[in-house]
DNA sequence: CCCAATGGGATTTTT
DNA sequence: TCCCATTGGG
């Protein structure tokens, strides 16, 4: 059985063809599916996995990894749909949604655990998420001496950079410090000995990092006996972004499927925007002859979001890249007017320029979920949010600084992991020092002690209390005790940790109440999962990805408007788009503009930023930039050029103005009439 | 051994 | 501005 004609023939002949790709009862060959931005991806994926389970596949032995778990569950969710409507009931085979469908480092982190018995790991074991791992990797610095002041060793989180491009590119330290890191070329020695104890450190804790998920995993697929075992669990993989997969994950894909028997992939190399994260265009180009025959390659490159204007103008910027390797966009259309190249004074009137007409279209019936504003960094938009809240505009900002990132929400965290995980020093260390009378020294004894013990929570508690936080020390190990013993139950079990930390919370900070507030909704989070370890897990891998300006993400009938970074936006779409600060400097960033390399990927992150809007798109150019490490008043500023990803050639594919428009009249009047100074007068009002 | 104050330095994008 | 490391008083 098939999907019926019906379905089928809502698709285009590129998408049917790569939905239909190796039907029937014989093994189904590899495929390449190159998709440009808004070319039906999701929903040609989404269809070629419910044509599989509508042909027999088991929906169990399908493994679908997207790049985030929202993308997963988008996926799921349509699969769904389209098999409901073709198997009605019979369709309960999916209710639980698809089985294996995450990231790859969620679906590395579940086979992990399942197999950790057979591979000497200790099943227990808790997942440090960036910043966890930065600080470990910062204990075992200062172990080994290298924190000195006369020496500028490279900083933790630097240090931990190097060390996950080799993990993830599969370089050896040398070759990335010369391409990557040249300036820190000359503690080759020094960092190899400091990777030597890190990598100790996290298996005497029993924590694994992001890296680990992968190199574990690949590790293990090394071992042929394991390989053939886990691959022979799927009967059918589909990768999808593949663009932005790096060589480890190519790895663990090629080892899951030797033959590439049952596997597809799909991305776009001019939508590539990870190689900060040793992502390689090379995995899709290599795609095809990895295989004897080659993998099939369809493409689909009919756009169905954007109107031909915006698509000519992505285009031209996207044509001026070095290497080109797939066509350009189309679509049928063909009305629209071509993008706005909007020059405005400085990041304030950018910012008014974008609320006037955020309203204006909410006037003409856009929503504001339907609108956007996109920026290459998220520090870009705060004079944007300052204006959002001072008007009253709803709106929910993704990427950057996260919840997750909130001291008093890690301090939670950190609570829930040392219980889970007593070995997990990097947690037991953020917690003990909450405690007034216990500092550095008191916790690294305790957990030296924890660390040598068989029973780490035995030795934790047989502990005497440090001299000056006697009660505070018996409150926490009584708390840890009863976490562990399980029988408040989950989620309740975050109240009884609340208990413990609402005091520290009150003593250490101002705004205690606010922070509750962050709190409560993390226990709300807390509430969705069955388990104390799945919640963890879960968290550290998807952190939820918004903030907003109201305490939490509001409900989802409140209309608000999208504020994204460029990477976060990723698969997206919307009516009206908004990218901020087109200037050199900030797109591309003048951080990371070395290499040419850095420069390409600089310029498809505009045009990604381009293809995500349908109708209309604004590209904002402010004249002027306000420098900081300066006072309020200070008026220090820099001069800022447009980008030059659009240079004068490509100029009329856009429309250009500036804002506010001053007219002669309106400006003369402002030259006359009375003046008064209310500033003096709210003065003399206290005098 | 703890903690608060002081001074210097850095500063993207994310699983 | 915020984050880190050092220093000196308890």
């Amino acid at each position: 059985m098939s999907l019926p004609a019906p379905i089928l023939d809502g698709l285009n002949p590129e998408q049917r063809c790569a939905v239909e790709h190796g039907a029937g009862p014989a093994p189904c060959p590899p495929l390449l599916v190159i998709a440009g931005a808004g070319s039906g991806k999701t929903n040609t994926l989404a269809h070629r996995v419910a044509h599989l389970v509508v042909g027999g596949a088991d929906p169990y032995r399908i493994l679908l990894m997207t790049f985030s778990r929202r993308a997963a569950a988008e996926m799921t969710r349509r699969v769904e749909r389209i098999a409901r409507k073709v198997l009605g009931d019979r369709a309960s085979a999916l209710s639980g949604g698809l089985h294996w469908a995450g990231t790859f480092h969620g679906i590395g982190a579940r086979l992990l655990r399942d197999y950790a018995e057979r591979i000497g790991l200790d099943p227990g074991f808790t997942i440090h998420d960036r910043e966890d791992s930065a600080d470990l990797m910062n204990l075992v610095r200062h172990d080994l001496g290298f924190s000195k002041a006369d020496s500028r060793f490279p900083a933790k989180a630097t240090c931990l950079s190097i060390y996950s491009r080799c993990v993830n590119a599969g370089q050896p330290l040398d070759v990335v410090l010369g391409a990557n890191y040249p300036w820190c070329a000359g503690w080759a020695a020094e960092l190899k000995q400091l990777f030597a104890a890190y990598v100790e450190a996290k298996q005497r804790h029993n924590v694994l990092d992001y890296d680990d998920l992968l190199l574990y995993w690949a590790q293990v697929m090394e071992e042929p006996a394991f390989a053939e075992e886990i691959g022979s669990r799927f009967d059918h993989v589909l990768v999808d972004e593949y663009q932005d997969t790096n060589a480890l994950q190519a790895r663990v894909l090629l080892a899951l499927k030797p033959n590439g028997v049952g596997l597809t992939v799909v991305g776009d190399d001019a939508q590539a925007i990870y190689s900060f994260r040793a992502a390689t265009v090379r995995n899709i180009l290599d795609f095809p002859k990895a295989f004897d025959p080659p993998a099939r390659v369809v493409t689909l490159d009919r756009n169905y979001r954007s109107t031909q204007a915006i698509l000519s103008a992505a285009n031209g910027v996207i044509d001026l890249a070095r290497e080109r390797f797939t066509k350009n966009l189309w679509t049928d259309r063909a009305d629209g007017a071509r993008p706005l190249l909007v020059s405005v004074r400085d990041e304030t009137d950018q910012a008014r320029y974008i609320v006037e007409r955020v309203l204006d279209a909410r006037e003409g019936g856009v929503t504001l979920k339907q609108q956007a504003v996109l920026f290459r960094t998220s520090s870009h938009s705060a004079p944007l949010e300052l204006e959002l809240t001072r008007r009253n505009i709803p709106f929910v900002k993704f990427g950057g600084l996260k919840f997750l990132d909130a001291a008093h929400v890690k301090d939670m965290l950190a609570l829930l992991r040392f219980v889970q995980n007593p070995r997990d020093r990097v947690a037991g260390f953020r917690v003990m020092l909450l405690m007034q009378g216990v500092g550095p020294a008191s916790a690294q004894k305790a957990l030296d002690t924890m660390t040598a013990a068989a029973d780490p929570l035995g030795a934790l508690t047989a502990l005497p209390a440090p001299p000056r936080a006697g009660a505070d020390w018996r409150g926490f190990v009584a708390a840890v005790q009863e976490l562990r013993s399980g029988d408040a139950g989950w989620p309740a079990e975050i109240e009884r940790a609340l208990i413990w930390y609402a005091p520290h919370l009150d003593r250490i900070h101002e705004d205690a109440e606010t922070r509750k507030a962050d709190l409560v909704q993390l226990a709300q989070i807390a509430s969705g999962y069955p388990s104390r370890e799945r919640f963890l897990t879960e968290l550290t891998l998807d952190p939820p990805d918004a903030t907003s300006d109201q305490a939490g993400v509001p409900t989802l009938d409140d209309d608000y408007l999208i504020l994204s970074t460029i990477h976060s936006a990723k698969g997206q779409e919307w009516k009206q788009v908004f990218v901020l600060n087109v200037v050199d400097g900030c797109m591309p960033s003048d951080l990371g503009t070395g290499t040419s390399a850095e420069i390409e990927e600089e310029r498809r992150l505009l045009y990604v930023a381009m293809t995500r809007a349908k109708d209309d798109l604004h590209l904002v150019v402010p004249q002027r930039f306000f420098t900081h490490g300066q006072n309020a008043q200070g008026d220090r500023h820099v001069y800022a050029a447009r980008t030059r990803f659009i240079p004068e050639r490509l100029l009329p594919l856009f429309e250009r103005t500036s804002w506010p428009r001053v007219t002669p009249e309106a400006a003369a009047a402002a030259q006359r009439g009375p003046r008064i100074d209310i500033n003096s007068r709210m003065r003399r009002m206290w005098t």
